[in-house]
DNA sequence: GATATAATTTTGATTAATCAAAATATATTA
DNA sequence: TAATATATTTTGATTAATCAAAATTATATC
């Protein structure tokens, strides 16, 4: 049985590869992602590399196995079930249901999973538009295209970035374009090579329209919202 | 923050101490029911009695502050909530609810306890007809009463056995008249000074009668079950 | 290419929880 | 009461997870 701190290192890492171009996550990467020191982070990735979880290449950083996967999205699929659970059945905020879900996902057991999946109606994805993995460990591929591939109007959420520069993904930050995050696509100029987007008005405050090259636009992966 | 493990001992202590007539609980009881060795559990009772949740008395044995009793009945609280949840709403079978009940109350919230009571209409007892304690820390009092106030024909359940005389209770234990048991008095007589009870015939496959003396039965409390 | 900067690993310690086995105290029995 | 059995505590080690700080290795800059 792994312990909860092992699942968590796995879902973390597994989470910091769908964020990164490279499927090799660094060490700096991964103990910031874990709040923890780097040392901390190489003697636990010398353990889960052990257990065959993880692939470790010492200087560079660490990517799952087929076996660290399989972990990784059990976990992925007790989070979202119980996020989804906690805010359909109990009426938690939206903001408020990952924080129970951090805690509960290690504590839960297959059974309970699987019966709070039927009494939800084996719902595909989670509050926040998240597919959910099935029991046995598949998850729906999300339908992310380039955001070059979109047109004027188009409302989109952010699925991942393409690119690991960190210039690029320091900007993105700045610019709150990072996974999850909504918008729409308010120009298009295929002359000027640039795309405009903005923030929808209504989920921040500050929205002020940001422009990117087409260039860059093709790193970043978004899904329709399914809005307008 | 208490530990997961801090949690269980104190709730185990509780639960000892509820089953002796002496309000003390030995070490080797509390090692037993902890599933440790005598030394781990004294290392541990040093650590709650500076925590001061326990009060303990070197080769004696230990009891509840008020504040560890106060931490009990918010784990007994969580317990017998999530047991009615996993019976009530998830269809878990009675047999199968404490277990994952064991696991989860160490991991919930206070805000997920609250919103399950209220989701299940402030259940006033949980599966088992265990009282659930209130957010505050009040129980309501089980009226049990001794075996010797009953009369022929009551149907009735064990609630506590005041004495902690071994061969006593080890004869109780053989005769299953442990806290949660159901019988029925099918003989009261006051003239020989014996009570005879016998299990239900259809909670128990072996259901032979027996017989204690009067005396005897002063020290098994009991509470009507509510049957016929 | 030499040096400064940043990332990574190593080393030595710490904490919580545990066990096995030795030492000690208490209770029972003869 | 002395001998034996039982309960309890102590001692020394172990494991998982962590940190701080030193040592090492890449990477970036001049």
């Amino acid at each position: 049985m792994p312990t909860s701190t092992v699942e968590q290192y796995i879902k973390t890492i597994y989470q910091q590869e769908e964020r990164c171009a490279h499927d090799i996550v660094p060490m700096k990467q991964l103990s910031e992602a874990m709040g923890v020191t780097p040392g901390t982070a190489t003697a636990m990735v010398k353990h889960l590399a052990e257990r065959k979880l993880i692939r470790y290449e010492p200087r560079k950083g660490v990517r799952l196995t087929a076996g660290g996967r399989e972990l990784a999205l059990i976990m992925v699929r007790r989070h979202r079930l119980i996020e989804t659970f906690l805010e359909n059945v109990l009426g938690y905020d939206l903001s408020e249901v990952h924080e129970d879900a951090e805690q509960l996902e290690h504590a839960v057991s297959d059974k309970f999973i699987e019966r709070i999946d039927a009494y939800l109606g084996f719902p595909p994805a989670d509050p926040h538009g998240d597919p959910i993995p099935s029991a046995e460990g598949h998850i729906a591929r999300r339908d992310s295209v380039p955001l070059d591939h979109c047109e004027t109007g188009d409302s989109i959420r952010v699925a991942r970035l393409r690119n690991d520069d960190p210039a690029f993904l320091l900007l993105m930050k700045e610019q709150r374009l990072t996974p999850g995050e909504v918008f729409v696509v308010i120009d298009k100029n295929e002359t000027a090579g640039t795309m405009t987007v903005q923030h929808n008005a209504r989920t921040r405050k500050t929205n002020t329209p940001f422009t990117i090259s087409m260039g860059n636009s093709t790193r970043i992966m978004v899904e329709p919202t399914g809005e307008q």
